[in-house]
RNA sequence: GGCCGGGUGGUGGAACGGUAUACACGAGGGACUUAAAAUCCCUUGCCGACAACGGCUUGAGGGUUCGAAUCCCUCCCCGGCUACCA
């Protein structure tokens, strides 16, 4: 057959009117197709490449949000997209299903917790299902589920055994009324959310986890993190909040307590010689014993009521006055033996430091404030040379900059941060105090005075103490015979569920009736779906080490600091029990932003919620799936528009009737390769080539999967003008093959059902999740000539079709023949010339 | 107050030192239709009444550079987080 005769032969579009992709028929029908066939089953295809894509998992309040859309979809782009690389993709889901919704539900609806959060993740797990989202659901888990908090309670006897708990008096939010605990979220304005009496402090012994331990580790791996975004990575450092500094030990003056020591931490060392009172958090430990009896106690009690209130009501308000009020007693500055006034005041903290600070008014400015309004003695040690001031009596505001230190004995004179040094060493060797490390965070509070999660596995004896369960009566069931009424937890009146033999010596015993904080749930779940199924541990310290760490995580920011923090200090304390080898849990992650209405993000009370499930019901979740992804990228907030998911259904309509128009031919045409070809068909070769390039980069540099999509829009367009005369040279017709299959690889991770419905109609066999991505061609992105910018003085003024291979003097030949060049030149000699290749060619004159 | 984002057409957004406004939405006009929907085509940053063409334009003002939305400095506005951390 001669070249000749092929280019006779046409292939032409079959007619057809304006056929619709028939979403609600077809997404169905793949979903039940991939189900059946365990199209998202894990491979473990032995090889290195590896990638472990998570999404967070949602608490399954039974309805998924926009959200929720977004985070999925994001996700299952990146899974199917490193699937078809090669990689043994792992892409779970699973529930974060215990927690207070669950109990309010109860009350509030009379349904059991159990009962509604199980009927809520039946429902979440369908609507997941009808987005098409690509999960290995023979991995899922729920936190509720005993086979999962089995091993929670398990990994608490870990950490117990490494001694990671502790108990301690911990103060709680308590409702005199309704006879309970509340958590934060609880307490309104001060008040129960639901009987609206005024909440208070109690103090309850509650159980700790030495996440402090770990605080420097924590502190310092931020370093490694180098793909998280910069944001989450300054939330956790403020955080964990290291501050370097002194301990220095006051004592008291006088007074029956007289000579006990009281300790502070500065990171102000080299102002010592200037601190003139002292000041105690009204909460302070030693305050009672200090006012007991003195001239001004009953203002102080006054004064520490006030503040107990005031705290609670809104302590984050910025217009709260500093306030305090004298004890009457004095502490002994050590470096000076001067006699200093104790205070008691609403600024000190008592979990910050050691609860109580030494004032230097004139280089701290609260404590400066706080001078000036209660007429305390100041005086300057850190002065600068061009200083303002000579004496406290000049200064406007503390001097809280570099200085020399003055009226510092034997410091004068020394920089001040040299002098922090020194100081902090010469009051080492004088016993004053020592150099010291304080973080900010504090040991995580477990104990949840609540029925709905995992009971605590400890038992009190009487006669042995605190004894753990031992592994082999785990898990310790949460029972279900239970009444909600929220005034208390239900655990704590349980009679079976408390009674229990000590393990250790066999009396009667009691069990704790405390649950655990639902963030021990999700602080090793990714570390669960590794092995979802193993009943014999956690997880196989073996998978975990293969699996682990996750490669891409993507979630709300809401969670940059307490999940990820807990879930990092998780990894760490679980590497050093020896399950697992890796120091950092997430490799990369990626914060979606919000999706807005109206410029506010979507909220019930705001009433501009637009249900997923129904634009999924209308336009079909490819288009939903599209629309989010399209619309912004995925770190940045996404406004929501009706508008918008029309366009991207409409563009899914339009690859539809492009590749439906020629599915006979595609179908039944022999494949053969493409010989000579027109100058369209290398046209559109060249830019189906790009767009796989560009697709491929933007997806795995920088998950750019608005851009993505942009760019293969580009290549319909592209394929639509090639097809505008309905018919296609035979000879060309390998190449508008080529296309259409390029297209359904690589749109298919983002439009899943669409591509696979196109792919068996174009006579594929399987799903194009199976097939290979594909791969560009670097010899067709070549073309014979290219466009070149010319620019006089930086001002584009023409521009020049040169061969593509052109060097500088060629192109500079050909803009002298341009005429609007050459008039822009005007006769004059160019100063300069300058050419970057492939792109353009200034001449600045 | 501190820290972190962000300011580009009517709108969502492209462009990470090299043609600013890709791609899409919306809008306007046209074709097809008895009509509508759907679809297709054209126009669409602003100004110079139109075209050729020219000027202006990435929150404001400076700077570096042959060349700046992009890098540097100063300032303004919007959003988020955090908040007396000694």
């Amino acid at each position: 057959m001669s070249h000749q005769n092929n280019t006779d032969s046409i292939i032409k579009a079959v007619a057809e009117v304006c056929p619709h992709f028939p979403h609600h028929k077809a997404e169905g029908k793949w979903q039940k197709r991939w189900e059946q066939e365990k199209a998202f089953s894990t491979q473990e295809n032995g090889g290195d490449k590896k990638f472990y894509c998570l999404e967070m998992f949602p608490y399954p309040s039974g309805k998924l949000h926009m959200g929720h859309l977004r985070n999925y979809a994001i996700g299952d782009v990146m899974a199917r997209y490193y699937r078809m690389k090669g990689f043994s993709v792992l892409h779970p889901m699973g529930y974060d299903a215990f927690g207070l919704p669950a109990e309010n539900a109860a009350i509030k609806n009379k349904v059991h917790p159990n009962h509604w959060t199980f009927n809520n993740i039946k429902e979440m797990k369908d609507q997941q299902t009808a987005l098409g989202l690509s999960y290995d659901w023979e991995k899922d888990i729920a936190t509720c589920h005993p086979e999962y908090y089995k091993w929670g309670q398990w990994l608490f006897l870990k950490f117990w055994e490494k001694g990671l708990v502790y108990k301690k008096e911990g103060l709680l939010n308590w409702c005199p009324d309704c006879q309970t605990v509340l958590a934060n979220e609880q307490v309104v304005d001060g008040s129960c959310w639901r009987c609206d009496t005024t909440v208070v402090q109690k103090h309850m012994p509650q159980w700790y986890i030495k996440i402090t331990d770990y605080a420097e580790e924590l502190l310092n791996d931020l370093d490694k993190l180098d793909e998280w975004p910069h944001k989450v990575l300054v939330m956790q450092r403020n955080w964990i909040g290291r501050s370097e500094g002194a301990e220095i030990v006051f004592k008291i003056a006088d007074g029956a307590e007289a000579g006990r020591e009281i300790p502070v931490f500065t990171t102000r060392p080299d102002t010592i010689f200037g601190s003139t009172y002292m000041v105690l958090a009204p909460e302070h430990s030693l305050v009672e014993t200090l006012i007991a009896g003195m001239e001004n106690e009953t203002q102080c009690r006054e004064f520490i009521e006030k503040v107990a209130k005031m705290e609670k009501m809104d302590r984050t308000d910025d217009s709260t006055k500093k306030e305090g009020v004298f004890t009457g007693r004095y502490a002994i500055n050590p470096v000076n033996q001067e006699k200093i006034p104790i205070w008691i005041a609403n600024y000190v903290l008592v979990e910050y430091g050691t609860g109580a600070v030494m004032a230097v008014p004139t280089h701290d400015q609260r404590d400066f404030e706080f001078a000036r309004e209660y007429d305390l003695p100041m005086r300057v040690v850190i002065k600068p040379e061009d200083a303002e001031f000579n004496t406290a009596e000049d200064m406007t505001e503390a001097w809280v900059d570099a200085g020399l230190m003055v009226n510092s004995a034997q410091f004068d004179g020394l920089p001040n941060d040299e002098g922090k040094k020194k100081v902090t060493v010469w009051m080492e060797d004088q016993g004053m105090g020592k150099s010291s490390i304080n973080y900010r965070l504090r040991d995580w509070g477990i104990s949840r005075q609540r029925y709905w999660g995992m009971p605590i596995p400890l038992i009190y004896c009487d006669a042995c103490g605190v004894v753990t369960v031992p592994e082999d009566q785990l898990p310790v069931q949460l029972p279900l015979d239970v009444e909600i009424k929220g005034d208390g937890s239900p655990l704590a009146r349980h009679e079976g569920f408390q009674k229990v033999a000590c393990p250790k010596c066999g009396a009667q015993a009691k069990r704790e009736s405390d649950t655990i904080d639902t963030f021990w749930d999700s602080s090793w779940y990714f570390l669960r779906y590794i092995d979802a199924r193993n009943d014999e541990a956690p997880f196989s310290v073996e998978k975990a080490n293969e699996w682990m760490p996750v490669d891409l995580y993507i979630g709300g920011v809401e969670h940059a600091v307490l999940h990820l923090l807990y879930s990092r200090f998780f990894t760490k304390a679980l590497r050093d029990v020896g399950l697992v080898n890796v120091d950092e849990p997430f490799k990369k992650l990626v914060t979606q932003g919000m999706v807005t209405k109206d410029g506010a993000k979507m909220s019930k009370s705001k009433g501009n919620v637009v249900d997923p499930a129904v634009i999924v019901d209308k336009y079909g979740s490819d288009a939903a799936r599209v629309f989010i992804l399209f619309t912004s990228p995925p770190e940045r907030d996404l406004e929501w528009s009706d508008e918008g998911v029309v366009g991207a259904s409409r563009f899914i309509d339009r690859i539809y009737r492009l590749v439906m128009r020629f599915a006979e031919s595609l179908k039944n045409e022999p494949v053969v390769k493409a010989d000579k070809i027109g100058e369209s068909a290398q046209s559109l070769r060249r830019i189906c080539h790009k767009t796989i390039e560009a697709v491929t980069v933007d997806i795995e540099e920088r998950i750019g999967l608005n851009t993505s999509i942009a760019k293969i829009m580009e290549l319909v367009n592209e394929m639509y003008r090639f097809t505008e005369k309905d018919t296609i040279n035979k000879c060309d017709f390998p190449v508008f093959r080529e296309s259409v299959e390029t297209l359904l690889r690589l749109f298919s991770p983002f439009a899943p059902h669409i591509c696979d419905e196109l792919y068996e109609a174009i006579g594929g066999e399987g799903f194009v999740l199976d097939q290979e991505w594909p791969k560009h061609n670097p010899a067709y992105l070549q073309s014979e000539t290219m466009l070149l910018v010319v620019q006089v003085n930086g001002k584009v003024r023409g521009k020049v079709t040169v061969p593509s291979d052109a060097d500088k003097d060629v192109v500079w030949e050909a803009a002298l023949k341009e005429e609007q060049i050459v008039r822009w030149l005007e006769d004059k000699e160019p100063k300069k010339v300058i050419y970057v290749p492939k792109k353009l060619m200034n001449i600045v004159i």
